[in-house]
DNA sequence: CATGATTTGTCCGTATGTATT
DNA sequence: GAATACATACGGACAAATCAT
C-alpha cells in the first residue's frame, strides 16, 4: 500500500548482514524469521508504509533461499501486517483511519482529528431523475429531478473514498457551483441554510472494488471497497441528502459508538 | 447464491419459447435482454434465490447467440440484480438481512425479527493467552487467560457469520459447557449473571473471505466477508466480552440508526 | 474418493454496420 | 470517398468450478 515513500528501504536495511537464522533448532526457519520481522514492526523499527525490502535481498540477508523467505512473507500477510503488490514490493500495513459513524459524520473533521491532511475533488454532479431507492430516501416521488455530486475524497493525498451524494433538485439550486466555489460539501449546504445536516441512517455493506473504483481509488486488483450508504437529515429529521460512500476498505475502518 | 431451492426454474422458464428479441430496431439485441429480465425480476416473476435456466437455455430461447446472451447477463450482474457461480448457474440475488447495530445486538433476535429461523453451531472453545488487542480491548494484562468461543450462526439453514467471543477466563468459568448445554450466548451469560451485557464500541473493515472462511460459510470464489469488531460491557460498562464477527457480505447489511 | 456431467468463464476467430477522422 | 476505430453479433473450443453418482 501506501503511494507514499518507495524508496524509504534504507532505514531498515542498514541492519549488520550475516545475522543468519538459527538452524537445527526444531524450530522452522521461516517461523523465525517471521517472528523476526514481525518484532521489527510491532516494536516500530519498520514504519508503517515503509517497504520491505525485495525477497531476494531479505533472503540472502538471513541467509535462506528465497522459497524459505516466502513462507515467513505469507504469513506475515495472512495475519495483515504486511502487503505485497507485484511489481511494487512489498510494504508494511498503514493502520486504517478510524472513521467514526455518528449523527455528525464529516469527512475533513474525521481525517484531521486523525491528523491527516483531508482533501476533496469534484469529479462530476448532474441532474438525474430518482430512482426508486433515491426516491424512497428523500421522500420523492420516483423519477422527481435530483441532483448528484460525486466526489473523490483523499487524506495526505491518498484517496480513501468516492462519494456520490443525491439532493432534492428544488431545494438544492446551484448547489454544485457552490461546491465548486467552496470545494466543501459542508460550506455549500451552509450557503443554502442547510447547515447543521445530521446523519438518520447508515447501511452498511462491501464488496469486491470494481473497474472504475481500482482506478479512482488507486487500488491493485482484488482489492474490497465497503458501500456506506447514508440518509442525512434537518435539524427537524427531514431527509435532505443520500449518499453512496465507497470507501477504500484497508485504509479505513468504520466505528460506530454506542 | 441461496442453497434453497435449486429446481425452481420452472415457474419462470415456461415462458413461450419464440418470443424472440426485435432486430433491427437500433436498440442492441443484448440491452433488450437485458431489459426483459430486468422487468421480469422487479416485477416478481423472478423472485428472489430463484435460479435462472442455463446460459444456453436462456440463448435459444431468446434466439441469440451465447456471447450476446452473457452481454445481457454482464449489464445485470453489473447492477447486482443476479449473480452467477460456475458450475452452479446464475441466480436472482436476495435482498440482505438487515442487521442493525446498537447498545442491544443480538444475533437471534435480528434474524428472528426478519422472519427467519435463526440457529448456530459451536466450532470450538479453549483458553489461549490475551493477545496486545484482545488484552486491551478487555482491561486485562497481556498473556492472561482468555476464553475464546468460536460460533458459526445461520438464518434459515445458511450461514451468515464466524463469531469468535473472547472472555476473561477468570470471569467465565465453563462458559463455553453453558453454550454447549443452552445453545444460546445469551442464555449462557444470563446464568453467570452477565444477561445484559450491552454493545460498548464496533469497528467495521472488509476484505475478500479467505479459504477457511469460504468453506465455513460456503461461498465461492472472490467474495467479501465484513470484519465487524466489537467490545460488550456490563451495566457498568466493565468489558466483559470481545467479539470478532466475519459476516458474508453479500447476505448482511449493517445498519446504524442515529 | 474418483469420475463424469453440468454450467459458467475465457479465449480464439470472423463478419458486419456505424461513426469518426 | 477512404481509412480507421468501435460496438455488435455469431461460432467454436476449452478451462474451471460444482454437483451427483
Amino acid at each position: 500500500m501506501s503511494d507514499t515513500d518507495d524508496s524509504a528501504v534504507t532505514a531498515w536495511s542498514e541492519a549488520e548482514p550475516g545475522d543468519d537464522v538459527a538452524r537445527g533448532t526444531g524450530v522452522a526457519l521461516w517461523k523465525q524469521i517471521a517472528e523476526r520481522i514481525e518484532a521489527d514492526i510491532v516494536e516500530g523499527r519498520l514504519a508503517p508504509g515503509m517497504r520491505l525490502p525485495t525477497e531476494m535481498e531479505l533472503a540472502e540477508r538471513f541467509g535462506v533461499n528465497r522459497h524459505t523467505l516466502r513462507r515467513a512473507l505469507a504469513m506475515l500477510t495472512e495475519r495483515r501486517l504486511i502487503e505485497a503488490t507485484p511489481g511494487r514490493g512489498t510494504f508494511v500495513k498503514e493502520p486504517p483511519i478510524r472513521y467514526p459513524i455518528g449523527p455528525r459524520t464529516r469527512f475533513s473533521e474525521i481525517v484531521a482529528r486523525e491528523g491527516r491532511a483531508p482533501s476533496g475533488r469534484l469529479i462530476g454532479s448532474r441532474i438525474e431523475p430518482a430512482s426508486a431507492e433515491i426516491a424512497e430516501a428523500l421522500h420523492l416521488p420516483m423519477g422527481a429531478d435530483v441532483l448528484r455530486v460525486d466526489l473523490l475524497r483523499e487524506a495526505d493525498g491518498v484517496p480513501i473514498t468516492i462519494a456520490s451524494h443525491w439532493y432534492d433538485a428544488e431545494r438544492c439550486r446551484d448547489l454544485d457551483l457552490l461546491l465548486a466555489a467552496t470545494g466543501s460539501v459542508t460550506r455549500a449546504l451552509e450557503t443554502l441554510g442547510l447547515g447543521d445536516y445530521r446523519r438518520l441512517e447508515t447501511r452498511i455493506t462491501a464488496r469486491p472494488a470494481d473497474e472504475e473504483e481500482r482506478r479512482r481509488l488507486s487500488l491493485p486488483a482484488g482489492r474490497v471497497v465497503m458501500v456506506v450508504e447514508s440518509i442525512n437529515g434537518d435539524a427537524q429529521r427531514r431527509p435532505i441528502q443520500y449518499t453512496r460512500a465507497r470507501f477504500c476498505s484497508d485504509r479505513v475502518q468504520l466505528i460506530v459508538k454506542n
